[in-house]
DNA sequence: GGATAATATGACCGGAAATT
DNA sequence: AATTTCCGGTCATATTATCC
């Protein structure tokens, strides 16, 4: 990789016009991805990468507009970054991420001058993916929160919203104030806009509510015995803070954090295009997502995502609070949103019936192993897997020939039991004789790293990408 | 400018409560 | 009494802020 480094060291060293950086840049990057793919090619072996150091002139944290609402289990960027770069020759610039969730992949793609196209289960992952790439134009979202301002402190009644457990999460004046300013943003004429200010009175609907912002799930914050004083006077400290929260000035503290994102975005990369919504169900995509007609066969170059990994993150319960506010989904119906998503943490019980699920045989005998622990956790793990590969047939499907896939993904454990979801998908992939061009893995020392909760959960410690090829 | 403290963030189940 | 649903709960680490 020598002569890759002495280009690299090229690029700071001599005065090139900032096109010229890039194309370097691009090309040191194909190499890399080339060289990696040949060295898999060689030995069969994965290779150990850290994307923070092979990237690390992108730096995590809040850049763009990548940190403009919270969601859990989000993508390194810089994983999305690489593969998008080395991939930018691509004739025809469209890449899918069909669990799209917050949208990383998408806004990596739309500032390399992708169309990105997108799919979630979760409506508001599907807000939050178009918001995030909308090069806004500014002006207009200032002139919408003044007039929104002005609205607020007129109007004094507001349709009631249909809140889980309203009294847990709120003080009755502040959902009363919380409903006044959704009216205000409901009377938004302009759909594009009215969906940043939505996102920006999501993550409102968060910060003041008494959820303890440091799970991702809503629980009460409240002190305990155990803890230390120190922690307890913190916890103090934010309960009284939430009560004297004014809910108007807390909302354009948000929303000027995010026009302040959405600039930077736009002056970095004023040519990028808003991601395309191709389906809520990544086991059948369209064209659009309102319509009926599916993605033709053989149609996308790149595939690039990160699917939910087993029943580990409750992505429907981590956002029912917005789900709810945003009237996305009513608390009645956050259960049949569930139902509809891949990875989900409930399931009616019934008996485990292993035959039905034409699954590999060492993956029956992990089902038959977890079973005997727990049934259900099973029977959510099997349906699970029979998900997955339905999806990977989907992906086969919609994938060019000689069209790259990248699957980012890592192994969780069920009820102590490892579920190897990479050698999973690469069986999948195989069936549909998809090339397993490279598998590389990052031990994950970063955010996207779950740390242990309890007796029986685990840490997972790495993240693999396989790259497959049709 | 380097050390240290504070802050922000988030790929797990089990058991209580409700229902049948 | 058995089954099903619902809901509550952490801590390691990267990044940022503050101190000297």
């Amino acid at each position: 990789m020598g002569d890759l480094n002495s280009n690299l060291m090229a690029l700071s060293s001599y005065a090139l016009d900032s096109t010229k950086k890039e194309d370097l840049l691009d090309q040191y990057l194909q190499e890399t991805l080339c060289q990696m793919m040949d060295e898999y090619h060689k030995n069969q072996t994965p290779i150990d990468i850290d994307f923070r150091k092979l990237i690390h002139w992108l730096r995590a944290g809040d850049q763009l507009t990548h940190q403009i609402h919270p969601y859990p289990a989000k993508l390194l960027p810089h994983i999305a970054y690489f593969f998008l770069k080395a991939h930018k020759n691509l004739t025809q610039k469209l890449v899918l991420d069909p669990f799209c969730g917050s949208g990383t992949v998408a806004l990596e793609a739309s500032i390399h001058g992708f169309l990105p196209l997108v799919a979630d289960a979760n409506p508001l992952a599907l807000l939050l993916t178009k918001v995030k790439t909308t090069p806004y134009c500014i002006e207009k979202l200032i002139r919408i929160k003044e007039k929104i301002s002005y609205k607020y402190i007129r109007y004094k009644v507001a349709p009631t919203i249909d809140i889980v457990n309203p009294d847990l999460w709120y003080l009755p004046e502040h959902k009363k104030q919380l409903e006044i300013l959704l009216r205000t943003i409901e009377e938004i004429v302009d759909q594009e806009e009215k969906a940043f200010f939505k996102i920006c009175f999501s993550s409102l609907t968060k910060k003041v509510s008494f959820a303890d912002p440091a799970i991702s799930v809503p629980v009460r914050l409240k002190t305990k015995e155990k803890f230390s004083p120190t922690i307890n006077a913190r916890i103090n400290k934010r309960l009284d803070w939430i009560k004297s929260a004014n809910i108007i000035q807390e909302f354009n503290i948000i929303v000027d954090a995010n026009i302040e994102r959405v600039t930077e975005t736009n002056n970095k990369y004023p040519n990028r295009s808003t991601a395309k919504q191709v389906g809520i169900d990544a086991r059948s995509l369209f064209t659009n997502l309102n319509d009926s007609i599916p993605m033709p066969d053989n149609s996308v170059p790149l595939v690039i995502t990160s699917p939910p990994y087993g029943s580990a993150q409750k992505y429907v319960r981590a956002s029912s609070l917005s789900l709810n506010w945003l009237e996305l989904a009513s608390p009645k119906e956050l259960r049949s949103l569930e139902e509809k998503s891949i990875g989900r943490e409930h399931l009616r019980k019934t008996p485990l019936h292993l035959e039905e699920s034409n699954l590999p045989e060492d993956y029956v005998q992990l089902l038959k192993k977890i079973a005997h622990k727990n049934e259900l956790r099973a029977r959510i793990t099997q349906k699970y897997l029979i998900e997955m590969s339905q999806v990977v047939d989907e992906i086969a499907r919609v994938t060019a020939p000689n069209g790259r896939v990248i699957f980012v993904l890592g192994n969780n454990q069920v009820c102590g039991e490892t579920l190897r979801n990479d050698r999973f998908i690469i069986e999948c992939f195989q069936k549909h004789h998809l090339k397993l061009k490279l598998i590389l893995i990052d031990d994950i020392k970063s955010r996207g790293l779950m740390t242990k909760r309890n007796r029986t959960a685990s840490v997972i410690s790495r993240e693999t990408v396989l790259v497959f090829e049709k």
